[in-house]
DNA sequence: TTGGCAATAGTTTACGCAAAGTTTTGGCGG
DNA sequence: CCGCCAAAACTTTGCGTAAACTATTGCCAA
């Protein structure tokens, strides 16, 4: 009599190679993988870890979501990853999700929007549990993910379409710590850099900004447009520069774009803070290690990848939709004028 | 009698409904979806797309890599995704898989192994057809990779364990470079600023430091560990300042160190590159933005990043291992002392 | 001794999809 | 008008899993 030794499969081993082994049935590897809703024997259960040890079992996640509907995972979709601001957010949202044992996966839509309309797509086609969304511009579009059906989060700070949790913060009232902390330094002609193009929505930094302004009586200072990033602040940069009665102070509404700014006034030789201050907005970790050290409006990030990621499973729950908006804080370095 | 009105289906669309509704199979919609391997009569083809888009059908990527066996995607894990080299490695490898029709889930292990060793787990759980590893350390533990059976490149500047593609920079010769342009300054001591535990491997940008030296007919200059950011380079350039007959330039063998480098000597009115040159290695897009801007050893992020994506689908398809040295670029700018 | 009821283990099904296998349709030559 | 063949459409199967459902123990009380 032969005796049929149980041998490796070929393929990737499967529960029901491991149940094989184990002499139990499928069920029971279930229930000893996942903490089944029925107790096992712990001799049985000994059985089925040391099948799984010795076969190298691991579970397949896509049958795993294709049964359950849900991958354990929730979707960010960035503008761009080479922005710190972003980078640190979704680190943060990874570390969120990671409390409640959701994964992460990030895509980046490189300003496109066409790009976040289909890393959205692509999302959901993988069965993310939520959607996580900073979107290029202040309204995005938001049929791809009502299509879905998969609880979003917006991170807008301009209020969101109905039927979506969204997270902000006060770009109106960090703007405008910035600009007063500005005119505390005696500066009374305070110029603004801003993102091109804002779509209908009015930038609240732009609303802080000339709030502030008019406040104190004093008047509206330049504005200028420009891209979101090192090389368009720089443009913008030397555009400050060559005006003709160029302002003593420039509020910028964007890290990345202050980093350009000041390699536009080094290479001009203009002093920072002395002869020019500038104060930018989302302090991420660039605008600290920037020379000077850059003052800056701060996002809180973490909070706000806490708030996400917390709006996700509550409305995964039916709970109520929030529109949360999280209070900045500014960060006083050197580049204000400050010692 | 009544019409059975076919109604939209509660839950989510699937195959079957679009079929039902345009009067077809569920095979026929597999063969408009993804031109399968039948054709398909325009005329019913025209009434299936009408379907899924009335229905609003999106497939199940769940299903569908369950199937397949293959989830047409690549999974990335980088050490430190707030570390730009790695951000731009990560964009670099989005883009070329993307080319291939592949997708790309960025993973970061934070420096941790543990996290590296769980980010390898899920990403073959989620049936990624490749893996590109970015290790903490030199020699990564590839008993998991090997577990799991799946393609897998490794970023690895110093030779891979057997079994593995591997792509890398010669990190010998561009550490060269970087010493040589410094001592063509001439500058005679040179210091170096590199990473603390690089296991049993010895860094190759030592070695190439060190050649470069004793090559020139000059001293061995001062080496300092410190961690691969921004404040553990900081902290090493503190330490370079104190030393009693520092160096007249530093090489720092990546970028974040040479920035957090950069802030130490500002802070101590140390003016950069006059009375201290520094040369740093990575080329992110941080270096071009510091002030001054970072002479640079630049790794091909794009080549690198379509070595692996190539290896990658290569070793798919079952053929000859691959362990490619890419070439490094000096990129001048300021810090090194050239106008 | 036995009925009953936990505790434990086993069987089966469906998730949505792709592809192999099978049947129907239609066009054309003989 | 029939037979044939290819094109088009349809049917079925199985991927690995979770869970509902069913079956087997074994123990204790009546």
């Amino acid at each position: 009599m032969t005796t049929a030794a149980v041998q490796t499969p070929r393929g990737p081993v499967t529960r029901k190679d491991v149940a094989r082994y184990a002499g139990v049935s499928t069920a029971v590897v279930s229930y000893v993988v996942n903490g089944g809703p029925k107790n096992v024997a712990p001799a049985t259960e000994a059985k089925v870890r040391d099948a799984i040890r010795i076969l190298g079992y691991r579970p397949n996640a896509a049958a795993r979501a294709l049964k359950l509907g849900s991958s354990e995972t929730i979707g960010v979709v960035v503008p761009d990853n080479t922005n710190p601001f972003f980078t640190q957010l979704a680190h943060a949202v990874e570390d969120a999700a990671a409390e409640l044992g959701f994964g992460m996966v990030l895509t980046n839509s490189d300003g496109s929007l066409t790009r976040e309309r289909k890393n959205i797509r692509t999302l959901a086609a993988r069965q993310v549990d939520g959607v996580f969304l900073a979107s290029c511009v202040f309204d995005p579009d938001v049929t791809e993910l009502e299509a879905s059906e998969i609880p979003a989060v917006l991170l807008n700070n301009a209020g969101s379409p109905p039927g979506f949790n969204s997270v902000g913060v006060d770009l109106e009232a960090g703007a405008r710590a910035a600009v007063e902390h500005l005119i505390g330094h005696g500066h009374s002609s305070i110029g603004l850099a801003i993102g091109t193009n804002t779509g209908n929505q009015l930038d609240g930094r732009e609303v802080g900004w000339l709030a502030a302004l008019r406040d104190a009586g004093l008047p509206d200072g330049p504005m200028l447009h420009g891209p979101f990033s090192r090389p368009g602040g720089y443009e913008v940069g030397k555009r400050f520069l060559s005006m003709a009665n160029r302002p003593t102070a420039i509020f910028a509404s964007n890290d990345m774009q202050a980093i350009g700014i000041l390699r536009a006034l080094h290479e001009a030789g203009v002093r920072v803070p002395d002869e020019l201050a500038l104060v930018s907005f989302d302090g991420s970790l660039d605008a600290e290690y920037s020379w000077p050290a850059l003052t800056t409006v701060a996002q809180p990030v973490k909070a706000m990848a806490q708030a996400a990621v917390r709006a996700l499973v509550g409305k995964g729950r039916g709970e109520e939709l929030q529109h949360q908006i999280l209070p900045t804080e500014l960060i006083i370095r050197q580049s204000c004028g400050c010692p």
